[in-house]
DNA sequence: TATTTATTTTACTGATAGGTTATTTAACCA
DNA sequence: TGGTTAAATAACCTATCAGTAAAATAAATA
C-alpha cells in the first residue's frame, strides 16, 4: 500500500476529468454538483475523481451545510514540477545537439570497451532505481 | 483510441520503474538488458515499460545488432512541465494568502447571490472542460 | 548450419480504474 | 415530521495494467 507520492500524483493528473476538474479550482472553490456540471458523467463518476485527487493530496473538502465544496491544493504539483524539471536540459534546443554528440561518443567507447564514462555529462540525480514493485 | 498526449506522458510517468527508467537513460543510452539490471522483474516486463514510454514519446529506440539501444527523448516532458506550471502561483507561499483571502471572498459573495466573479483571480487557462470521455 | 544472445510477442492472470445504477447519509426547509 | 437537495457509498461491469512463463524473432558467432 502507498506508492510513492510522484506516482500517486502523475496517476492522478493522467486523466483529463480530474485535470480539467483541478482547472476549474484554479479559479476558485466550488460545489461537487457545480465540478461536475461540465461533464457527461453521473455524480459518483465525478465523486470519485474528487477522492482520486483528494489522495494525491491536489485538493481538499470542506463542509458547508449540505454542500462540499473543494479547494485546490498544488503542493503535490511542485515535487512533480521539480521531478520534471530534472530533465530541461534534455529537451532545450541547445542540448539536444550537445546530448547526441556525447552519445554517440558514448556509443564508440562502448565499442572500444572500457574507459570511464565520457568527461561530465549533466548528471541526473538518478531517480531510485526503485526496487519498490507492489507484491 | 488516442487519448491527448498529456495522459499519455503523465500515465507514463506514475510508474516508478518508468521513472527510473528515464533516470537510467539521463546518463545515456542503453540497451534493454542493462535497463532491466536494476529490477526484480522479467525483461518482458520490462519490455512492455518501454513500449509505454516509446508510445508517450519519451523514448526513442535504435537498432545495433541484436541490440535495440534506447535513448531519452524529453520533449513530451516540456509539454506536461508547462501544464504544471500554469498552477505555479498556487503552491508558492504568498499566493496561498491571498487564494485563501480571494476564495473568502468568493464564498460570501455566493452568499450572497449574484455580483460577479471576484475582481481578477489569476486566472487559470482552463484545461479543456473534456468533454473528452472515452467510448 | 547450429548455437547463443538480445529482445519481442503471445497468452494468460489478478488487480485496479473508470464508469454505471441503486441506495444511503447528511443537512436544509416547509 | 416529511420532503428535497447534495454528496457519498455499495455493488457491479468492463477494460486496461502490470506482471508472468513460454515461444518466436533477429542477429552474431562457432
Amino acid at each position: 500500500m502507498s506508492a510513492d507520492k510522484l506516482t500517486v500524483t502523475f496517476a492522478a493528473l493522467a486523466d483529463p476529468t480530474r485535470r480539467a476538474i483541478l482547472g476549474r479550482l484554479a479559479k476558485g472553490q466550488s460545489s461537487v454538483t457545480e465540478l461536475a456540471s461540465p461533464f457527461k458523467m453521473t455524480m459518483p463518476a465525478i465523486s470519485k475523481h474528487l477522492k482520486v485527487l483528494e489522495k494525491a493530496g491536489l485538493i481538499e473538502r470542506g463542509r458547508d451545510a449540505q454542500w462540499r465544496p473543494c479547494r485546490l491544493k498544488a503542493k503535490p504539483l511542485e515535487e512533480a514540477a521539480s521531478w520534471i524539471d530534472q530533465y530541461r536540459q534534455f529537451w532545450e534546443e541547445s542540448f539536444d545537439r550537445l546530448d547526441a554528440y556525447l552519445q554517440e561518443i558514448q556509443r564508440k567507447e562502448a565499442d572500444a570497451a572500457s574507459t570511464p564514462p565520457p568527461p561530465s555529462i549533466p548528471e541526473i540525480d538518478s531517480p531510485e532505481p526503485t526496487d519498490d514493485r507492489q507484491s
